[in-house]
DNA sequence: TAGTATGATGTAAGCGCTTTCATTTATAGC
DNA sequence: GCTATAAATGAAAGCGCTTACATCATACTA
């Protein structure tokens, strides 16, 4: 592999102007320009990126922590990341979290001592506190899918309780007054606020929620289809069922099925997240969409903006959710 | 951020010694290396893995390169990759090649130049002869999803021709005589391959491959729909339909249902690839698993073991597929 | 007791770049 | 034609590490 010394000696100039012309910051002459591109081009030369992080201590990458590096979701948020990183001609650098504090933390430490020059955080098992100090030291971080009020400008957030309303709301519009609740893992965040959300609307029209029909899984499509046979077993009717996210509908569809139940006819279900499988499961499922590669794009752009200094670009924190109706719910049966 | 100059200088030794007890190759007494291991603590020192990289010239990364970070696909595959290197102490830096041949080269690129210790590719759109060449570089590369004579020990793949075969062969027990075949984009060796072991169990069931009943789509759900209208099109009957890949076979399940098709009794059709969409579409797919998973560790294997000296490790290079039979193939009905 | 391994530590030269500062060269003004 | 100024280039000092080599104790050996 080719070093910029062999470069510079073949164009017959010193190191810094091979730099210079690297780098188009300093003004070259043309002629020398020229030179040094010929040259570039005869050796095949690329710059080593690691010998100009550690000289200029700017690694043109962003670290990226998420939770997994497979499902649907992350894969989304990702591949939103890359693509506008990699249109700034910047690059990512990805370590997975596992959803579990010691592994966040140490991914983080890795990201740091990779020089990246900003990190975007999918963090769940990591606590305010920590982030608040890491945020307080030289390495920028922005925040996606949690909302820290001390961080709010680097939080790029979903408002959950919204999605949770609103879900809820298109059930009751539809004359469902027997609702039941299949939340996520009440320490998320975002598992509770789509909760509450769910609460909201049930106030609102004036209905009291029955604790008998809530039961708490854990976001995976197995724990929805364990919830669905308990709050069957109870025997309490029910013509509607919110989930917090889809993947535990699904499962919660699968047993409704098994258990004669036909969707939406007897049993409307609503999920949240539109995955890809919100369109390939039967009956499609209607569901609250989760602009998760917007978002990833967006925090894509706050480092842009924040670090790269691309100031043209607009931001936006918190983003809205917004229903798509399909076919897992509709209008309850008169009688 | 703590260098090693003030972990020496507070624990009152070298440089050198330093280095020696982080990367604990070299002997160091006992009691100067918890003079060092505490120096280290009380600054909260961490190697800057850009120097250590630079100096040693080896970055303990390896670079992935895959077509898209999202889909379930690269999701397994990347998962199964980032587990074996993360347990082993390595990282991984990922790039998107987005299967267009100046992407995918781009990527290599960017990959070598953050000085990888290895590269794991998974490419489509370039060249076997530009791989040969590449393999013939210092930078030791390994395929996955592709199978290049030449550079055999440095791939992991699937046998595809056997997957298609399997998929042929169970409709042909259950007594399909007349099959359609949705084929993926030709110009994939994958695609062409699955392809080739349809035609195989064909042959061997002693049936003629109707030319008129195969429709070539782009390995997404909406070309698998588009190929099933202009099957149904035609008017030619068949009971059977083998699909490249799940997504295109969600995509033809659709359309047959819209066209009152019922799935399987009236039209079976398997899948290929047993993503998660498999189980969750209705009815369930029976399609043919591709342990992609379960390769992705293999490469990161081959990496550990030819690369980062593990000898112990045991490497397989050719996956056979398995059939998964689930619900949306079954025997023909007697007349 | 000198002679010699052997283990522990230090010295210093890089790794391939960036960047400050100094120097040289071109451009313009008068 | 000579200075004032700007533009182009070069020299050299790092960036934070690793590692070959040198040095210095210490422990054996004969």
């Amino acid at each position: 592999m080719a070093t910029i010394y062999q470069v510079s000696e073949l164009a017959g100039v010193s190191l810094a102007t091979v730099s210079r012309v690297m780098n188009n910051n300093a003004r070259v002459s043309e002629n020398t320009r020229n030179k040094v591109l010929a040259a570039m081009e005869q050796l095949g030369y690329r710059p080593n990126s690691i010998a100009q992080s550690l000289a200029s201590n700017r690694s043109n990458s962003v670290g990226i922590l998420v939770s997994e590096l497979h499902g649907p979701f992350y894969g989304e948020m990702l591949s939103g990341i890359e693509n506008e990183c990699r249109a700034a001609g910047k690059h990512v650098i990805i370590a997975a979290g596992h959803s579990e504090e010691a592994s966040e933390k140490d991914g983080i430490e890795f990201l740091i001592s990779r020089s990246c020059d900003a990190l975007i955080l999918h963090v769940e098992a990591v606590s305010d506190d920590y982030l608040i100090k890491l945020a307080s030291g030289n390495m920028p971080i922005v925040l996606i899918n949690r909302f820290i009020p001390q961080l709010a400008d680097n939080c790029i957030s979903l408002d959950n309780e919204l999605g949770g309303y609103l879900a809820t709301k298109q059930l009751l519009q539809q004359g469902h007054t027997q609702l039941a609740y299949l939340a996520g893992p009440m320490w998320k965040s975002d598992a509770k606020d789509r909760y509450h959300g769910h609460l909201r609307a049930m106030a609102e029209h004036g209905l009291s929620f029955n604790p008998a029909l809530l039961a708490e899984g854990d976001f995976q499509d197995s724990s929805g289809s364990a919830c669905m046979q308990q709050l069957l077993a109870k025997g309490l009717p029910f013509s509607a069922l919110v989930c917090a996210n889809d993947e535990m509908a699904a499962g919660a569809m699968e047993v409704a099925r098994a258990h004669g139940l036909n969707v939406p006819q007897d049993l409307s279900i609503v999920g949240f997240d539109n995955l890809i499988l919100a369109r390939y499961i039967y009956p499609k499922l209607t569901t609250i969409d989760y602009p998760i590669g917007e978002m990833g794009r967006m925090a894509a752009r706050w480092v842009l903006k924040n670090i790269y200094q691309q100031q043209a670009l607009q931001l936006k924190n918190v983003f809205e959710p917004v229903l798509v109706c399909r076919d897992s719910a509709s209008a309850i049966a008169a009688g």
